[in-house]
RNA sequence: GCCGGUGUGGUGGAAUGGUAGACACAGGAGACUUAAAAUCUCCCGGUAGUAAUACCGUACCGGUUCGAGUCCGGUCACCGGCACCA
């Protein structure tokens, strides 16, 4: 008999609902614990089953901590502002404040109807003025400690979106969200100093318990690299100076370039000959988007600043100096030294324009391409003092030079810049500053938060780039809180990250209205004990949070350097590929798929989408086969840090396993006891699933409940062994474990839900079998098994592998020369040919 | 180009240097049933063989080891991130 989901989910669900056996309680002498999960986006889709993977794993994690004895945390929320919902109010004409209201009540239901053991009572919502009140408060706090400033430069502008977007969210020069294309634009924006974190941002990493290759992203994403700062002098009254990382090449400088945007360049060019020439250079590189400049980066292109010349410190020569776009402003100082002879770039440059090639380190051939060494074991030449030294002495003697000879000194960059702040469109948190023409820019009194987002006719942006807000002209126009004189509001907002870095600290205490989180919830839950998030997150809202928790560290609100003490990160959901080559029948059908649909056809499985017709809809899935069967496949689907692959039927193989737990009642013989039969195999079971969970290995803690079961149907069980299931299986399957807790009479005698009893412990002796079966190997292959007490001694093995005909086969004519005995595991046999 | 990761049956995937393929899906056979579904039992890497069995097998080449999917060196393929960062 199959179990009814429909009805036993649904009158779960309403018990929670009222009972909340999952609320958290501030200050409980329990340990706690706080697991987090990146809290949604709620878009008028609603829930992607790629959703149910983190939110599904975690909820296990902390509904094992719970009966563990752990005061847990386990909130949900939701980052409400953004441009999709932006998009689809302007597409629709509904305020976006509806649209939230309406996607948020659809992600409510589904996120109750996979039966999460969220603390309902503390969700918040980015786009509500209690909560966003205080991501104002945390932005004049860095405005009030020049962490936050306004500047002039040229950004990233998605002609699409009509918005700058920050470095992280260009992706392959396009913009993240719709792929439109990226043109560098001159804006006025508010700009965060993270670059003032970079160096705390990477150091810190080494005390946490993050998954490597998050550390190694974000590691690679601040990019630090350590050189020298060089000055060189020049005829035009002014030294240049360059960034390098190979001050040990500085003999083999054969020429200078400066970038296009560089403000000396504007500085020198009335005494420029071919000044001309040089602003039509500019000009062009102005035109080109980041993108093409990096596409065209095979060709290289400049101008000669003619009249203008610059003496290596070293060599005394003079050097001519170019104007080229492969410099960029952006980073180091805007100005480069060329070494032809030991960058690729620079070899390149030097060959289109006919500059000279030296060669400073041997090993190479550099007329023929840069001599870029693998290791610094390699020897200077040409290099005056540096002759013979390998460069890695000669790195730190070329920088002490430097020094000494007052011309340079040690730096360190880092490529992170800083991050740019403003957006300039409706739905996101007002910036809680005016301008007034005395006093400049002036925060808004912290009393008179939140700045709640005005009433607009039209949420479109407008074509010159100014947000919808600049048409509010009541709005704009308002008095100084300094002066009371006539002031301007800030108009542009805040980007949706803003509200994501720091909601987990909301959490805490989400109702308060003095503080954004008061000391004494701060203390008792933070940090995060566990965090999982997608790694696409990792250089935006990941290290975004973190800058801004080391801020409010700084500022003493918060008590911990770190937000987050651990931090995992899950794979993709991918679906089923319905023009993959692999499904075709024929070799014409093949060539027909490969055809149509090129090298998409070539792939088994790609990213859900509705043009492909593969989306899977959580909805769908619980109405056909139970919440507790979604969670408990979405969990078998494989290794959770790895992308995966829908499979419908894979699915009905895990609700066949809940129907044969559910069956099993019928089974069981009237007894508490654990049964002599089952006690070792639950043992174990417990042993391999309590560990298994602490790792996020859910595929293998279902896959050893699974054989539990197996063992259940071929060696019958009391409903003594059934309990112990029921507890195992209860973070996985909620719903169905409550009710045959119920039906067993477990609930009655206990008085307590299944997911309210303490989780099994294990006796590590049960887990050990009295015989084990051990491998007889000769000469390493393998010649069949043989069953002895555990922890047999040599004599006593041997005495069994007699037993075995084929090591009899291949001892036949053989001495042993030796033994390798590895205890309950094997025994090898070296055997050689007897004389 | 640089940095990370992955590569195991028809499929998803298991294997602290120690019996490769646990647990499932799909497939096959059988039991129950008037029948189907559901359920239960068994088989299921390849080649040869009726079988016992033998040989081969964890992308490829080599090495270390009594023993390698696992460790080391090299090659190839795919995935993710970064990319004119001096």
């Amino acid at each position: 008999m199959n179990y009814d989901f429909a009805a036993i989910e649904k009158k779960w669900q309403d018990n929670w609902e009222k009972t909340k056996p999952y609320r958290a309680v501030t200050g409980d002498p329990r340990p706690k614990f706080y697991g987090l999960i990146e809290f949604p986006y709620p878009s008028a889709q609603g829930l992607h089953v790629g959703h149910p993977r983190p939110f599904t794993a975690i909820d296990i994690v902390t509904r094992k901590k719970r009966m563990e004895g752990y005061n847990v945390l386990f909130p949900i929320g939701y980052d409400a502002f953004g441009l999709p919902t932006e998009n689809y109010a302007i597409k629709n004409h509904i305020h976006p404040a509806i649209v939230t209201r309406d996607n948020i009540a659809n992600f409510t239901r589904q996120l109750k109807m996979l039966g999460y053991g969220f603390d309902w009572d503390r969700c918040v919502n980015t786009s509500d003025p209690e909560y966003y009140k205080w991501t104002q408060w945390i932005f004049l706090q860095l405005f009030k400690h020049d962490m936050a400033y306004k500047a002039t430069m040229a950004v990233n502008w998605c002609t699409s979106c009509k918005v700058v977007l920050a470095n992280e969210e260009v992706v392959n020069g396009v913009c993240e969200r719709c792929g439109g294309e990226v043109v560098q634009k001159e804006k006025s924006q508010w700009m965060l100093r993270i670059t003032k974190y970079a160096q705390r941002l990477i150091d810190d990493l080494d005390d946490l318990d993050y998954i490597e290759r998050v550390k190694v992203q974000q590691k690679n994403w601040i990019g630090r690299s350590t050189g020298a700062d060089i000055t060189f002098k020049t005829n035009m009254g002014e030294d240049v100076t360059v960034y390098t990382t190979r001050a040990d090449t500085l003999f083999g400088t054969t020429y200078m370039v400066i970038s296009p945007e560089h403000p000396l360049l504007k500085k020198w060019l009335p005494q420029i000959p071919n000044r001309a020439e040089v602003e039509a250079y500019q000009a062009e590189a102005a035109r080109k988007s980041d993108f093409e400049r990096g596409e065209l980066n095979k060709d290289k292109t400049g101008v000669r600043l003619e009249g203008v010349e610059v003496i290596n410190p070293v060599t005394h020569k003079p050097l001519p100096m170019f104007v080229s776009d492969y410099v960029l402003m952006g980073y180091g100082t805007g100005i480069v030294m060329g070494v032809p002879g030991h960058d690729q770039r620079d070899w390149e440059f030097a060959t289109k324009f006919g500059l000279p090639i030296i060669e400073v380190v041997a090993g190479g051939d550099v007329t023929k391409e840069a001599f870029v060494a693998k290791d610094d074991s390699a020897v200077m030449v040409n290099s005056g003092f540096l002759n013979g030294m390998t460069v890695r002495e000669a790195i730190p003697a070329m920088k002490k030079y430097v020094v000494e000879q007052g011309f340079g000194k040690e730096k360190v960059n880092y490529k992170l810049r800083d991050w740019v702040f403003s957006r300039q469109r409706y739905w996101g948190e007002p910036i809680p500053l005016v301008n007034c023409q005395k006093c400049g820019w002036v925060p808004i009194p912290e009393d008179q938060l939140p700045l709640v987002l005005p009433e607009v006719e039209a949420y479109e942006p407008t074509d010159d780039g100014e947000s919808p807000l600049a048409r509010m002209t009541d709005w704009v126009n308002t008095t100084c809180p300094c002066c009371g004189g006539p002031a301007k509001r800030e108009t542009d907002t805040m980007p949706n990250w803003a509200g994501s870095s720091w909601y987990f600290l909301r959490y805490m205490d989400p109702d308060n209205d003095k503080e954004l989180v008061s000391r004494e919830a701060e203390e008792y839950w933070g940090p995060v004990d566990w965090y999982n998030g997608g790694m696409e997150h990792t250089t935006l809202h990941l290290l975004y949070s973190r800058f801004w928790h080391k801020f409010l560290y700084d500022i003493g609100v918060v008590h911990t350097k770190e937000p987050y003490a651990k931090r995992t990160s899950h794979g993709m959901i991918l679906g089923e590929n319905p023009y993959y080559v692999g499904n075709a029948k024929t070799e014409a059908e093949k060539e027909e798929l490969v055809r149509l649909h090129g090298s998409l056809a070539l792939r088994p499985s790609v990213k859900m989408s509705k043009s492909l017709g593969n989306v899977v809809n959580p909805d769908d899935v619980v109405k056909e086969f139970g919440a507790d069967t979604l969670r408990l496949y979405i969990m078998f689907i494989g290794d959770f840090e790895k992308t995966a692959t829908w499979s419908t039927n894979a699915v009905r193989g895990c609700k066949k396993f809940l129907d044969r737990c559910w069956n099993l009642m019928e089974l069981a013989a009237d007894s508490d006891e654990i049964s002599a039969k089952n006690e070792s195999i639950i043992h174990k079971t417990i042993k391999k699933v309590t560990g298994d969970i602490d790792e996020l290995k859910m595929n293998t803690a279902i896959a050893a409940l699974m054989a539990l079961v197996n063992a259940f149907y071929a060696n019958g069980l009391t409903k003594g062994d059934l309990s112990m299931l029921m507890l195992m299986l209860s973070p996985f399957a909620p719903h169905m474990v409550e009710e045959m807790w119920e039906l067993t009479g477990f609930a009655a005698k206990k008085g307590k839900m299944a997911m309210q009893m303490a989780w099994p412990a294990y006796d590590e002796a049960k887990t050990i079998d009295a015989n084990v079966e051990m491998a007889v190997q000769v000469n390493g292959k393998l010649k069949g098994t043989i069953n002895v007490p555990v922890d047999s001694d040599e004599q006593t093995v041997m005495e069994a592998v007699k037993a075995v005909e084929k090591v009899h086969k291949a001892m036949d004519g053989m001495a042993i020369v030796k033994t390798i005995l590895v205890k309950n595991k094997l025994i090898n046999l070296i055997v050689k040919p007897a004389k």
